[in-house]
DNA sequence: GCAAAAGTGTTCCGACTACACCCATGC
DNA sequence: GCATGGGTGTAGTCGGAACACTTTTGC
């Protein structure tokens, strides 16, 4: 970047001065209950103004000697302590005026956002409650009205989520250690939606793939034919690696 | 974003201090020669601090009410007449220590990179030639040491463009407004490389599909039978927008 | 026994592969 | 005529979709 320094662009006439911006990281984290068959994201009250009392994404600004990265991992580990976590960048969005703070002080900085996509285990995600700001696991399909353009990261980041289950492992990030094909099926019903494959064909064409360990225990849920429990076999999986299209 | 005040952060009690930032544009902006059958992409050389006389990609600070989409669009354009364009969002490079400005000014502001993708018609691109600033197409195989991180981004870049070209009708934005069957398998022969797919495989594949609409029109290039000339037919593609891999 | 959930197998059909072959032009 | 590139057709094969069926549990 950086091609033109500050003084290029004062050539010309009118207000080419640089903006100035402080930079956030924001992040859509989701988890899935197995249990209840519910995707979730996290969300947190915010206590300060501007839109207080709002429910907004986990979020932090960038300190001085702190990578975006590492900001985001911050951000996250203040709200959720977690044992396995997918992290991966989503997108930018820094158009001015999308934070009320830029209009108050005028010739002031503007806030820009660097949206963040994570995966929990919900099973070992520890909420970190600190007794003054609300947290809590919202349905994807119940989030309300966020503080921010929050709505629009969701959305975004939902669309990742989709198109990521389809084509890369994420799902056993989301998994417990040990599940069942049931569900892993389960899984991809939730968030795809119902009807995108038949439970049968799903079933042999990931067995067939290999890398699915089957750890020999089973388990019984209620009614029916006790399920075996099945592992993700990292290394089985590797030679998958940057081949498109594996699951569904 | 922001979820947390800049006083939210001084409870603790070291350098909780926020980073100051400039933000910058940088494209990455392929065509496709298909004269040639080579794949390009634009470069600028340098003619300020730090990396004097080096090439890099064209780029700008975003200015005071400008959005980051209008800072990539500038960018380009003071670089190059086009016609029509696509452009996209790449990833965010936020790091510190990436410009070695930052170290100069010590507490000084540090400089972050949201990098865009474009495509642009080879033919109708103008180069604009201010007599200062060199600037040329580079073949893809053939970019040398860029300054900054910028050979990362254009790797970067490379890996959207193969993605891209599977599922989406981006070959149309930078084929010329109408082409040959030929044209379009070289452009997907040149991109994802030689035997990706078989020639008449290709050809009935896409014709199939519906959307290239003949012209009635022939051009012969040399020796051969003629090609018919065909035409992207956006309104024939709505159907499949959002579908998964349409191409190859 | 019966319902419920897990797991297996089979048939059908469309799509992609790999060719072989025909057509129109320049020289 | 013949080399060159454009365009068409077909047989073989693989994999997904749909669905019927068997197995093992709780009650």
């Amino acid at each position: 970047m950086l091609a033109h320094e500050p003084d290029s662009q004062a050539s010309s006439g009118i207000s080419h001065a640089l903006a100035d911006f402080k930079v956030g990281v924001d992040i859509v984290i989701f988890s899935v209950d197995t249990e209840q068959n519910r995707l979730l994201t996290l969300l947190v009250m915010r206590h300060d103004a501007p839109f207080v009392g709002q429910w907004c994404l986990p979020g932090a600004l960038v300190q001085q000697g702190e990578s975006l990265e590492q900001a985001a991992d911050r951000a996250l580990s203040e709200k959720v302590r977690v044992n396995s976590l997918y992290l991966e960048q989503l997108f930018t969005f820094g158009g001015p005026d999308r934070d009320p703070r830029e209009s108050e002080d005028s010739f002031g900085v503007r806030y820009l956002s660097v949206s963040y996509f994570a995966l929990v285990r919900f099973a070992d995600a520890k909420l970190i409650a600190d007794g003054v700001s609300g947290i809590a696991w919202y349905p994807l399909d119940q989030v309300p009205t966020l503080a921010f353009d929050h709505n629009e990261i969701v959305k975004y980041g939902d669309r990742r989520l989709r198109n990521k289950l389809e084509y890369s492992p994420i799902a056993f990030d989301v998994l417990p250690e040990t599940f069942t094909l049931s569900d892993l099926y389960q899984l991809y019903t939730i968030v795809l939606g119902d009807n995108f494959s038949d439970y049968s064909n799903f079933r042999s064409r990931l067995l067939k793939l290999g890398f699915l360990a089957d750890t020999g225990r089973k388990v019984s849920r209620g009614a029916g034919r006790p399920a075996s429990l099945y592992r993700f076999d990292a290394q089985a999986f590797a030679p998958f690696k940057d081949k498109p299209l594996v699951f569904i």
